[in-house]
DNA sequence: CCGTTTGCAATACGACTGCATTGCAAAGAA
DNA sequence: TTCTTTGCAATGCAGTCGTATTGCAAACGG
């Protein structure tokens, strides 16, 4: 085989462009020879690794999600081992707000491809297990509650769908502009407190 | 001065063409010649009401917002008068919800237009002091804190605005399909029983 | 009746889109 | 060397985009 390439790179290569371009300019911005002139390469060469601008968008997709994903594993592991659960947990959600301009960006990135996906639910598949799994991990790092409410077995379940939910809420009005980081940090900090009561 | 028409009542039944474009083919699909045939009327009339489809837009926008702010208005006044806090708080909270069918199609929209504003925020003045009259008005239904831990006066407010991140980060998971209807509303109750505890 | 103003339709234009096609240089395989 | 395969660049094409322009019919003021 001739010249050697890793397409794997090439590929990520383009889709850093992509984000860059979808970051300042909107998902609407996103063109072939736009990424392509962002990547620095010809609009040749991004046809020849992606034969389609939806598998273009689809593979920036993913990449989102794995950096979000390293983002988080990064923040935890950088707390080391055993560490309580409360502390975990705070490190955990507070690594999925856009508190950084790193963040914000890839966060803007992320809130586009949310309403992309929208309209092509075929390039977000497992997306609802990986959620589900992580609400079942936080939940499993909750105090349990001291009176489980009778009929609701599932309170725990509950409370960490919740608390995911006011983290990704969160992240979406810290985008927005409605909250300052500092507020953001002081609603989920006010929930830990009443959780962990 | 010739043909009586009503401005306003053609710019609405415009709005409302481009809201149901958005909602089933996305934000990107609208262009003046779709809203157009959407609201069966010709491309030159659109045009002709909107000098720019930027115009076009945030004024699409502003319905979206006051059908949510009636959606909610109408929750609240089928209580009567005076209501207990907690029931008018999740009144008002559950009709944030994308819960039918009609709510989900405004949410998508919703959804599509947040991340539009991030690009064009001189679309979206006066949003932030709407979010925050909210909060503080969510913070006045709450209950007095038992006891305010020392040194931090604005548990409400945090608890607030949290409340009300919460129910949007529940709407996008409801409009991305990682909750059921049944979860979010049981997130959301499970809060409501943490603050009114 | 006449002129003006308004409501709207139609068309034209240049820019841009995603994609198909073509061509060619570089790098092994023979 | 020759052949084949790969990596990439360039160009073309049909279509859509937003917007500017033009034209005309209807309604009113005079």
């Amino acid at each position: 085989m001739p010249r050697k390439v890793d397409p794997r790179q090439r590929r990520t290569l383009i889709a850093d462009a992509l984000m860059r371009v979808a970051a300042d300019r909107g998902l609407e911005a996103v063109s072939l020879r736009h990424v392509a002139a962002e990547a620095g390469v010809s609009a040749g060469m991004v046809q020849h690794y992606f034969t389609t601008k939806d598998e273009m968008m689809a593979f920036a997709l993913s990449v989102v999600r794995d950096r979000g994903q390293a983002r988080v594993e990064a923040a935890v592991a950088a707390l080391g081992a055993d560490p309580q659960p409360r502390l975990l947990l705070r490190t955990l959600l507070a690594a999925l707000l856009p508190l950084d301009d790193a963040a914000r960006e890839d966060g803007r990135v992320a809130l586009a491809f949310l309403s992309w996906t929208a309209l092509h639910p075929a390039a977000a598949p497992g997306l609802r297990p990986d959620t589900a799994r992580l609400v079942e991990f936080i939940a499993g790092l909750l105090p349990r509650p001291p009176a489980p409410p009778a009929g609701r077995a599932e309170a725990a379940s509950d409370a960490a769908a919740g608390l995911l939910a006011l983290v990704e809420g969160l992240g979406v009005y810290l985008l927005g502009g409605q909250y300052t980081p500092a507020q953001a940090t002081a609603a989920l900090d006010h929930q830990l407190d009443l959780l962990f009561a």
